[in-house]
DNA sequence: ACCTATTCATAAAG
DNA sequence: TCTTTATGAATAGGT
């Protein structure tokens, strides 16, 4: 249809390739829409143009529509992507949801709950484990003890130092203070001073 | 196209809906596939005719098609089931996956494990839960214990009484033996015998 | 985007 | 369903 009939072959001219697929899309979407309304027909297309853009027509809702597809056409087929991780999925979830209960279990049996199930072996394990734990957490706040009072004395000490620094100099000062009296004792009470903002 | 111009609504008759349906199918996947190859376009055609029975063309690959469909148009619009269902396993996995860390981590501090990043108060409360287990377990086995305690003084006794009822018989047998000693001593050997066979 | 010559699709009938 | 045929629809190429 149109002066001169078509090659079925890719059309090299860029300008009349993106006119016809303009043209032949609306053709195909309004052909699509008349198949369903005169034959009560169930259609749905989808067309993405060379350059990336969308287009989809849908008679009654698309993703019904591709879901009545799976159902009816792409489940039986061969590899269906969707159902392989669908199982995929399915295990990784019991997997987790198992190994979280087996955590539970153990938690549960630590701190003391749900022993009921449990024979006399398996309570002395668990006594052990708890006993190693304990014994693991009083160690490690010892050493945070330990480290806090080794930072005290640090601290101490400096005090110390400091203190005994400013004694020696509060000592010289006065030493000036009784040598040169002729000065008066404004010395003594400006190094005061200092030290207060300090 | 046609003898005669068609009006856009369902065709009545059943006959001729089923044999527009036929044609107008074919022609439609026709174009199809024209489209494609001249425009060098993604098409996708799903049809269900009114009996139920589906016909598809895919230019490329059905599950491609619908892949970049939903990627492209699909997830940001309304509410699809399969994405939806996509996302609550996802989320579900990634909930399971931190309670498990949790369960972890947890269980790893009770066991005295990975105490580095806790400070003083976490690890008195973790100690503080771990005696409370401990304080349980042993109460769990103290149970344990005076439970067997009691079935061993249970089965004791009935042994007990089970003894003293033999000594009784006994005695009553020696009796018998004496009082008649023209049976000779063989009523004694032959209870004998029978309570070591018992 | 519009026009028109031409081809195509298809309704109706056999 | 297939063929034929008349006719309306779609569209290629040009403007």
């Amino acid at each position: 249809m149109g002066r001169g009939k078509v090659e079925l072959k890719r059309i090299e001219n860029p300008t009349s390739r993106q006119v016809t697929f303009s043209k032949r899309r609306n053709g195909l979407l309004k052909k699509s829409l008349e198949l369903s309304i005169l034959c009560d027909a169930e259609v749905a297309i989808l067309i993405f143009s060379p350059s990336g853009k969308a287009y989809q027509f849908a008679s009654h809702d698309m993703n019904r529509t591709i879901a009545r597809y799976r159902r009816e056409v792409g489940f039986p087929l061969s590899s269906d992507q969707r159902s392989v991780s669908m199982e995929f999925w399915k295990t990784e979830i019991e997997e987790l949801k198992r190994s979280a209960n087996l955590l539970e279990t153990r938690l549960k049996h630590l701190a003391g709950e749900d022993l009921s199930m449990l024979g006399m072996k398996e309570l002395k394990q668990i006594e052990r484990q708890i006993k190693t734990g304990v014994e693991r957490i009083r160690s490690r706040k010892r050493r945070i003890m330990s480290e806090n009072i080794k930072l005290l004395k640090m601290k101490q000490k400096a005090l110390q130092e400091e203190n005994s620094r400013l004694q020696k100099r509060l000592h010289e000062l006065h030493d000036d203070n009784v040598s040169s009296r002729a000065s008066g004792k404004n010395v003594y009470n400006a190094y005061h001073a200092r030290v207060l903002q300090k």
